[in-house]
DNA sequence: TATTGTTATACTCTATAACTATA
DNA sequence: TATAGTTATAGAGTATAACAATA
């Protein structure tokens, strides 16, 4: 079982070296590493409540609105393909999910939520949305509306 | 060892459920998330070319100013004090950390870095930092200015 | 008795390498 | 041959429960 899982204990890495004695890039990076490991720590415990890990969620969160296989759900989850059969058997056997034969290649199969895989994809999702939402309750406008542009330029760099 | 471990996929849960509908917090709480994907991805993939988990990695940034016993260091990292033993020995296999006996406390042991463990720690931690910098070199002024902040106001909630 | 830490045990998650079956 | 997936195996990381030693 899942459980607690990295609760942000903000000391992580930072040094005062990389940055090239720059102390407001050092700010910068503290702030990210920081924010990261906040908003991972509220994510693994609204996971756990749905006896949920974080691994887990994605996983079902990917399945809402597609039907991968496994070489596919592999790549979107950035694991090896041996890695995603424990990981689509033990939602199997939980009634997450259930594999199917693909109509058009004998050797894929295709992954998809059942009912109640939806069900509880669904639950936990507002739940986190609900979390992450009551976190953020005391940001000003303007840092609400700079998060999303700030996401935008550090994705990128996520393909290369 | 350790190698990818979350490449931010960007599909992780989020719904459109617990956020009252509102598309506003929606984005917000997307970008939260995503970026928490991002920079753990990135943290993981750093910490990775020096043979570190995340978690050994926040064990060792821990150890840089602190001599803590076992509890303590399972509190700080949140987790059980049974998962500092193996957490720990593997480190101090490593000749990357020491335990020591308390001199307090016949019960304790304090954890403490070797000088190979603070040489890789002080490399890793400038990696991390360079990495970050990097990462948010595209960043407008205003924006990494609004950082701090918003992680300040983020954090409190981690401790309750 | 209470606290600090380890051990025993079990499970999730991950990778590498070898294998099967299909293309 | 190449691709999709599983199996075998190994190891990290985590928790719970039971234990030993010290306070």
């Amino acid at each position: 079982m899942p459980a607690e899982v990295i609760p942000a204990g903000s000391e992580v890495l930072p040094a005062d070296a990389g940055t090239d004695g720059d102390p407001e890039a050092l700010r910068t990076m503290d702030a990210l590493v920081q924010l990261s490991f906040v908003v991972q720590a509220e994510l693994a415990r609204v996971a756990a409540r749905y006896e949920l890990s974080v691994v887990q969620a994605r996983l079902l969160g990917i399945l809402r609105d597609r039907r991968p296989g496994m070489l596919e759900l592999a790549r979107h989850l950035g694991l090896d393909k041996s890695s995603m059969t424990g990981l689509v058997s033990r939602a199997e056997k939980r009634g997450l999910v259930r594999r199917e034969p693909s109509p058009h290649d004998g050797r894929a199969v295709l992954v998809a939520l059942t009912p109640e895989g939806r069900a509880l994809t669904d639950r936990a999702a507002a739940a986190v949305a609900a979390r992450i939402t009551e976190l953020t309750a005391t940001l000003t406008a303007e840092e609400r509306a700079l998060l999303p542009g700030v996401v935008a330029k550090l994705l990128p760099p996520a393909g290369a």
